[in-house]
DNA sequence: TGATTGACAGCGT
DNA sequence: CACGCTGCCAATC
């Protein structure tokens, strides 16, 4: 059975965003079949049992406002991840407009 | 098993 | 533009 739990297609999609793109909580929800699970997919990232697997400093808040990432200050770490990595920033924020993941 | 939490999203004020 | 409230989901305690 193909039955993969929720977490399961979350990290699946995770671990599938590009190099220099970046995917909002809402958006992986959606694809993992959920819409409205966005909650769910923070959570499950906290807990992020697939750490080296999935790069979750590559998914972002609905206006590409990051949040999370273990603690306040490890925002300022993502953000420098996703630099290096290619995203384009806007201030604090992520330019959704630039660097959202689209397929 | 039940209740609570949590790295969200959308809308209204 | 900034802030607050509500609704939804799954995982955790």
């Amino acid at each position: 059975m193909k039955k993969k739990t929720f977490s399961e297609k979350v990290y699946a999609f995770t671990k599938q965003i590009p190099r220099g793109k970046v995917a909002t909580y809402g958006q992986i929800a959606r694809l993992a079949g959920n819409p409205c699970a966005a909650r769910a997919v923070g959570m499950c990232m906290k807990k992020n049992p697939y750490i080296p697997l999935v790069p979750c400093h590559r998914v972002v808040g609905s206006d590409g406002n990051l949040t999370g990432y273990s603690v306040r200050e490890g925002l300022v770490t993502k953000k420098a991840i996703l630099l290096a990595e290619g995203v384009v920033f806007r201030g604090d924020k992520v330019d959704l407009q630039r660097s959202l993941w689209t397929q």
